[in-house]
DNA sequence: ACAAAAGTGTTCCCGGTACACCCATGG
DNA sequence: CCATGGGTGTACCGGGAACACTTTTGT
């Protein structure tokens, strides 16, 4: 235990913690309160913390997200090493506000994570007080360089959705197809032929059909998909075998 | 110039730097020689450093580029970290040597870089004689983590091959076009009708030809052909548009 | 009955794939 | 003249893109 509590001083993890709130991408900020020239500021940051010296980084990750989110056993992904030797002191206000509540080091090169998590099936109870959430693309000014870190986990969220099937993360179990297509519009940024794309859709062998609809919507009532992971790694297991 | 002996402790960069050999990928080792027992083992490591208190990673990378191979302004990207708790003893062995030769740190955390270099036309003089190139395929095991860093570099390499015209830093400024299908070959382990492969070259605009033979061969003269980064660059801005 | 979203087919074009022969040079 | 790799064209198929109307529910 003392273990975990021992950290590196120059070295720290951030979490680009996505939610995907009925059709909106939001991102979990941390409020921080700022004294700074006798005003009292009130800052947003990622949750984040110090690597422990016995710690690997995905576990570092794995224990921010539950401490500074309570959310488990959620969708992880480190993304890229940021090092600026300015990254604490884009501002001089989050530079004295380090200093104060920090490990007292100047230099920290911290690794982005970024996570993904449904939030109709999230349990808000969890989160401590100073957490919320916060539409991505209503998100103003960051302490220090996290404003960057979100973007580029933005960045790399477009490349990995295109490859890897993790929209699913952001979706409850059993979702409709007009769902599934908002999150690749929203994350995306661009806009799908509905016949389209539920025609790619049914290719992917993987997204199948729950045999069950969605009623009391207020109109015809949509079919249930679910993704089958099982499918999905046996085609892709199969790919593999092809490209080697 | 203090500034930069003082290394962070627990932080280090490690570099694949992939070098193209007329047709064999090749990779940049570091012999050391490790007494363990009583006997002298001559193992081999990927060169990499500890990073600077006052250095940002990439500038790590390109002082163990310059310092433990040679090169400068090659082509590098930091592709992952490696943080597990047993990297630096694998082995026994490793980890006595690192004891007397390191910082005395039991816990580095490394992150992964990879560069591309061509070898054709690269100064092996300026190499330590400690560094030597080894085929990709035919690298046996490495001190501490670093077969498994390695391979990662490898799945990135294959990633990123697809995504970027990266390639061209693996060849001379004019290439034919048998050369380049070589090294999509070699990298995604795949083989390509050269009649498809040519026709998919041609339609990428920026591959440009020379308007030049290359004679002496002993056979037809191939024609030459060269990367030209401003027409990608336009191409690559106006996708950019269309997703945004 | 009406509002609201679900669901569905066809055509066109382009990029991927499979496939076999002649050409220009060096030796 | 022969060995070596360079260079070329065609036919087929599957996926991506454009496009408009009917269906089923809740209210």
């Amino acid at each position: 235990m003392d273990d975990e509590l021992r950290l590196i001083p120059n070295l720290s993890i951030d979490c680009v913690i996505f939610g995907w709130d009925e059709g909106v991408l939001k991102v979990l900020l941390r409020k921080e309160l700022i004294e700074y020239k006798d005003i009292v500021h009130i800052e947003w940051k990622l949750p984040g913390n110090h690597v422990g010296m016995n710690e690997r980084i995905e576990d570092t990750a794995t224990r921010v997200l539950k401490e500074q989110a309570g959310v488990e056993n959620i969708f992880m992904k480190q993304f890229m090493v940021f090092s600026d030797l300015d990254r604490l002191r884009r501002r001089e206000m989050d530079y004295q506000w380090i200093k104060k509540y920090g490990l007292g080091e100047d230099r920290v090169i911290t690794v982005g994570f970024y996570s993904l998590v449904n939030l109709l099936n999230f349990d808000s109870s969890k989160l401590l007080n100073v957490a919320e959430w916060h539409n991505v693309d209503e998100v103003e000014s960051l302490i220090f360089d996290h404003k960057e870190i979100l973007g580029e986990a933005l960045k790399k969220l477009k490349e990995d959705v295109t490859m890897h099937p993790i929209v699913f993360e952001l979706l409850p179990k059993k979702f409709t197809l007009t769902q599934l297509q908002q999150i690749y519009e929203v994350i995306l940024g661009t806009r799908f032929d509905k016949r389209n794309f539920r025609r790619k859709i049914a290719n992917l062998k993987y997204v199948v059909s729950c045999n069950e609809k969605q009623y009391g919507v207020g109109h015809k009532p949509p079919s249930l998909f679910r993704f089958d992971p099982k499918i999905y790694s046996k085609i892709h297991q199969k790919n593999l075998d092809a490209t080697a």
